[in-house]
DNA sequence: ACGGTAGTGCGTATGCCCTACGCAGTAACC
DNA sequence: GGTTACTGCGTAGGGCATACGCACTACCGT
């Protein structure tokens, strides 16, 4: 874990960045002194992020990336000041900035499912976004440009500032529960190279054997077992649409007044 | 990763877990052959839960737990097939079961209160159960008290299953997300060795300091910024009730029928 | 033209980590 | 008393991140 120092060799600004992450930000200019470059920060990230979308995030090691680019392992320490910091540049190169807000997601609702619903689009693009470990907050010119457009959002609602946060995380917050529940079962299906529905089949199998045993135990999960809902996986969207549209209706009592 | 192969060295029942699992839920007894065990799965998992505690999950090793324990480390596959299974014991040990709903948590909306409540309060104690990587649906003895005790209190809401469901993911999701959030600020201020607010100080300071150079892009984020909206780490229980309602007033719009 | 120097690629080495395998010892059963 | 199933654990193999230092390169100022 740990964010180590992240001032590392001398921050340009007193930013407190790492230095990939003041790259990103173009507070760096490369210094014309030594042998030019035969790599680059935008190579590196790219090829860890062809990686972990087809293996996986563990499966990015700095050995893996480097071999892949054909240099040494520890060619890549002069770009990137440590692990963390290539997951960072990965994490903001794939979430990218926000697209611009169509005409149709008008006002504070429409805007918010546009926000909510575009977020997720990138994690399920990305879905070993959310299996990378949060180490700080969120200080990429992406993600303060989705903060930025959230805010804009909300514009509209009449809530405060310290509100429009609250509800930012609240919304954001569902959209990344949501998709790590996808990205887990994702992560099992890759573990035992099975379908998604076989994942859940075999799930309700298991808690039918725990259960049967001693049934009085757990009434409603034995409901559940009979009616066979643990056995389907979720129906992806309406699962999704259905949670968001709840949260949103919480959001309208707030924004309606009739708390 | 990988939740391996999970069945292992022949599980009794038809139910596909590891060794450790089947033990916790008592299918297993011990086998008088040979000698006596001079381990137990409760101390390891006590071990590991120890160390979880004290140094964050990552301080969980194989090698630190049998050190701690005095043992050499290839004892404890004795007692864990791997090092997930020891990860998923330790799960349900320190979640354990839900405690009795009090009768003042009666109806659906007090009685999901309370259960979100319990749960987070069970996170917070143990905040390093977040960092543990789910690699298979909920199949503890615990999970599924818990998920038994969310289907009671749902059961005067007039909805069905599949709703049911819906909701306690819905509202499991938000317990679990903000939890998340907190976790990750402790883990933050582990590694630079800083009290919480001023790891948000210098978030605030850090996020000044890049979008200065442009106000014009980030008009929102420079408003929170002037207005100090940054710097304050949520207020802890506050910013929960807060979100818990709003999802709450979500879930009631839906309970009433006034979608 | 030419040394100084900062920046480059990378080999080596350290110290972790998980876990497969197999051996020797032990205690109950037949 | 032998069989057998189970125990603890030593060894070893294959990862991993990264500190350190060396050889080399291309620009800068003179």
């Amino acid at each position: 874990m740990a964010a180590g120092k992240g001032e590392g060799a001398g921050g340009d600004a007193g930013t407190g960045l790492s230095a990939g992450l003041e790259t990103a930000w173009g507070l760096r200019e490369r210094p014309s002194k030594g042998p030019r470059p035969g790599l680059s920060l935008d190579r590196i990230v790219d090829t860890g992020i062809r990686i972990a979308a087809a293996e996986g995030i563990d499966a990015v090691s700095m050995g893996r990336v480097a071999k892949e680019l054909g240099v040494s392992t520890m060619s890549l320490y002069r770009y990137v000041s440590a692990k963390d910091d290539l997951y960072v540049l990965m994490q903001d190169a794939a979430a990218g900035a926000p697209p611009p807000r169509p005409a149709s997601a008008a006002g504070w609702r429409a805007g918010l499912e546009w926000w909510a619903r575009e977020q997720r689009a990138v994690f399920r693009r990305n879905l070993w976004l959310l299996r990378i470990p949060i180490s700080s907050p969120p200080a990429s010119p992406g993600s303060l440009e989705w903060m930025e457009r959230g805010l804009e959002v909300l514009d509209g609602s009449g809530l405060d500032d310290g509100r429009k946060i609250s509800v930012m995380m609240l919304v954001g917050g569902y959209v990344r529960n949501e998709v790590s529940l996808m990205a887990d079962l994702d992560a099992a299906m890759r573990a035992q190279g099975v379908a998604p529905d076989e994942v859940m089949r075999r799930y309700a199998r298991t808690v039918d054997a725990l259960t049967s045993a001693d049934p009085g135990r757990f009434p409603g999960v034995r409901r559940l077992l009979g009616a066979g809902v643990l056995d389907v996986p979720d129906a992806d969207d309406a699962e999704f649409e259905f949670g968001l549209g709840r949260v949103l209706d919480g959001v309208a009592v707030l924004v309606e007044g009739r708390g």
